[in-house]
DNA sequence: TTGACAAACGCAACTCAGTTGCATTATAGT
DNA sequence: ACTATAATGCAACTGAGTTGCGTTTGTCAA
């Protein structure tokens, strides 16, 4: 079973309706192979001959975000790439020359941090992110 | 001797002229407990009865990190914070409810984590970003 | 100390991501 | 088909960050 049905299906049995536009877009999100941004999205469903509004895009995102489907991705240069939740938990690589992202695992070794971090500073870890930076092997 | 001092001195003998702002700017940076935005620099300079112009902190923003004194840092809600280079490299715990962020070392959790990225995927990193969220002792 | 040059600055106008209020449209259940 | 309301489009707005240009100021040499 595609990964996009079954959050479509989610969905609907929650009670929520499931609009074309929303459709398209969780459609075009399990498609993603990299995080993508609001623009971007927006972009790609013009692409595609569904042009719909801005804020629909960002309401959807919010909405999505509220259902948990998504999460917000974080890069250095400033606007928020979100991507499906539903993926397992990765962090990213990030080529400085050619943008390109890869996904790493490396809960592991993190959650020995997060150990370590707890014990000494009594912080309670809900959540982290992590992106590394550097050259992919095309770019080096 | 005080940081802020030693980078004046640092800049002065790099042959860039001290203005008063860049003064200014340096030693609030140096005051700094965490990351601070451009915005609110600019609010700490008008506190201090040192109106200067948002595109004047913009621009001190991008010399300082041309002349990699400051490192930007990014948290999940979307604009850019700076902090001094010159601080012993380390990353952030931060509270997601008093906002509060605090500053822990996991350095050598994450050395074990590159060198098995590097060996995997042949991606050369050359930076990396980390912060947690969650909740701080006073906030659980 | 002064004068000259370039770096730094302020200002106004701009860009662009993201938000809000409100009127309109479309979905799902009856 | 009808209805309630969730979802949408639109236009106007906000606020961070940028740009061009004319003015000010720090530095250094005379």
């Amino acid at each position: 079973m595609p990964l996009h049905i079954t959050l479509i299906e989610q969905l609907k049995n929650a009670g929520h309706r499931m609009t074309t536009t929303r459709r398209e877009i969780i459609i075009l999100l399990s498609e993603c192979t990299a995080p993508i941004t609001a623009m971007e999205l927006l972009a790609q469903l013009k692409k595609r001959h569904r042009a719909v509004n801005k804020t629909t895009v960002y309401r959807e995102l919010d909405f999505l975000q509220a259902q948990q489907l998504i999460h917000v991705v974080q890069f250095g240069e400033g606007h928020k790439h979100f991507e499906l939740a539903e993926t397992e938990h990765h962090h990213h690589l990030r080529c400085i020359k050619c943008e390109r992202v890869e996904d790493v695992h490396v809960d592991n070794e993190l959650r020995l941090a997060e150990r370590q971090i707890r014990k000494k500073s009594r912080f309670k870890i809900m959540n982290h992110s992590l992106e590394f930076f550097g050259l992919c092997v095309q770019c080096q």
